[in-house]
DNA sequence: TTTATCACCGCAAGCGTTTGCGCTTTAATT
DNA sequence: AATTAAAGCGCAAACGCTTGCGGTGATAAA
């Protein structure tokens, strides 16, 4: 009843004609006289023609397919960014092939082979965190498929990536701290194998230096992010000679257990001690206590521009053999966003 | 240099055996012996061969690629059931092919359309909300690629779907609310076309009715989920001649306007007037204003199950030509969760 | 020694489409 | 009327792989 699935072939006998013209008429080829191209298109319509796309990649060697690879899509960072790949990517007639890999580098590795027997066009990746050999990436210039990464960047030369620039965010952070009177700043801070870390340090020493304040390391604390390292480190911050009066937290995660962690010591939030940190939630913005202060990272941005760089990067390839080695190291800037409520 | 790529054609020519022994090798096949079955594996490792899954695909007619259509991935309730969909897919071996609609009926429209191209084995959708006709989801029975709805169902008859119960959390909800001795519970609720905003209804009333208290229409106000809408609703429960002291609303996106206007009015939250609400923001719970109670919907779980069940439904069509006119209506039960720290 | 039995392997068709090339037919040019 | 050109269409190969079937040679049974 239902399964009959027609093809150009079935529309040429019953038509009369060779499949090569129905597949032309199909395409509007100029080669093709008007009358029979409206009589395959018509018939086509009636019959409920679908063309076999899977025939076609195949036989044409390109599947307009992309692999997108993120860690966890629950993550509100990524769910912002596959959502400005999504989009791009359907917007120039693509689509989009989607795979997490839960931080975990055997299931990356496991995903990018998937991929490439796929004969994905291209591949976008924001990396597992657990990640240290990077072969299953190399492996693919061998097919010739291009990879574009993003926000979470392996350390390997001769790539492609589009990230985001949290010094600049970060500075912002800090000067617009010391604009309103605060002088000792503390920080808390990432893992320090994380270029994002890096970052954000120099970004602290820059904003340091341009107010013309030295800069004390013992108010730059690298944790793992998790709660109880978060903890340590505010004590470690409420405990020196000093007093802190300011803080800049890794991400909002963080500024949420610190601001818990804050309260229960008995200060108030932005009033004793103040709190930037970087948006990861979108909603932090309806929270009675929320930062002072945000440093946007543009996921949806972010995500929009790796697929166009990729897209380029597909193109390109097809026009010129030459490998030409020139590689995209696209930065977006971060940048402060304070909220108005306080 | 790197473009070569390699066939089972290829490694038959280096080894002067047929195609086919090369391809039965490489899946083991009995009626090969060990000695070419190793020559022919060890030497595809070497060649780095990579089965062409296009051409496979094309040939067995069947991609183990799901298609998932989604309003908008941005959406937390969506992201979190994205990720249990891949999941699910991923680990039986399935991938996902994904779209999001962005709730225009056209998009939607189109995006069924290429997924029909592609020859996906099945189709998971969250319908737009705009959706209003449904041919294109009938066109699927044709080509026989099973589709499953889920969470956002269209009225349909004949359809598979996996949905969340809100009556069940909703009865809870008030329960909860009565219990606390609250008697003039207000809700704001969704459009009443929605079979969500039904469901708490009905569930709403089963609570008063089982605690034999009469039931006030007049306290259920719906909405179309704007701010603007929800101000409106706010100010009719207050201006009401009995004491509004809880209200439920529909979800976290309407509590969080509802508790911003509410402090406006200078009515504290939870204390004047106490608030229930739906779960779409993971950390509602670090708000300092935050609902006292959720019901939980289980997106993760929905996607998961909602994936399970168009597998098996695949796999069933495979075996039985007999169009078995059983259809699937997987109802979860909501959940209300109370939140400890209230 | 002959015959039946396997164990191994090759032939070739087929999946649905595109596309270079060549073949008609018709129209235009001289 | 003869020649040329263009327009419209068909042939067949190719894309890479799977798989039913048939064909060897060797080994075991008679």
């Amino acid at each position: 009843m239902s399964g009959k699935i027609i093809t150009i072939k079935e529309i040429a006998q019953k038509l009369n004609i060779s499949i090569s013209t129905v597949s032309r008429a199909l395409h509007d080829h100029p080669s093709i006289g008007l009358r029979t191209k409206k009589r395959v298109q018509q018939l086509a319509k009636e019959l409920n023609y679908e063309p076999n796309q899977t025939a076609i990649f195949f036989q044409q060697r390109k599947t307009f397919t992309i692999g997108v690879i993120l860690p966890q899509l629950s993550e509100a960072f990524f769910s912002e960014a596959i959502s400005g790949i999504e989009d791009y990517a359907s917007m120039n007639n693509y689509t989009v092939l989607l795979a997490q890999s839960h931080d975990d580098e055997e299931k990356e590795k496991q995903i990018i082979e998937t991929m490439k027997h796929h004969r994905v066009d291209g591949i976008l990746v924001s990396i597992s965190k657990n990640t240290t050999r990077y072969d299953h990436f190399e492996s693919l210039k061998k097919l010739n498929i291009p990879i574009v990464f993003f926000d979470r960047i392996p350390k390997m030369s001769n790539i492609h990536y589009v990230a985001c620039n949290m010094q600049t965010g970060t500075s912002e952070a800090v000067d617009f701290l010391l604009k309103k009177g605060h002088r000792v700043i503390g920080m808390i801070n990432g893992p320090e194998t994380l270029l994002a870390s890096q970052d954000r340090v120099e970004g602290y020493i820059h904003a340091m230096r341009k107010n013309r304040l030295k800069y004390d390391p013992s108010l730059i604390i690298s944790t793992d992010l998790t709660s109880e390292s978060v903890k340590d480190a505010i004590n470690q911050l409420i405990s020196s000679k000093r007093k802190t009066t300011a803080i800049v937290t890794f991400n909002d995660y963080v500024a949420l257990d610190a601001m818990q962690f804050l309260k229960k010591l008995k200060l108030r939030i932005n009033k004793d001690i103040h709190i930037v940190s970087y948006a990861n939630f979108p909603l932090i913005n309806y929270m009675e206590t929320s930062p002072l202060a945000s440093v946007e990272q543009f996921p949806y941005l972010q995500g929009q521009k790796a697929m166009e760089t990729l897209l380029e990067l597909i193109s390109k390839s097809k026009d010129e053999e030459t490998n030409n080695s020139a590689y995209y190291k696209i930065i977006l800037e971060s940048k402060l966003v304070i909220h108005k409520r306080n």
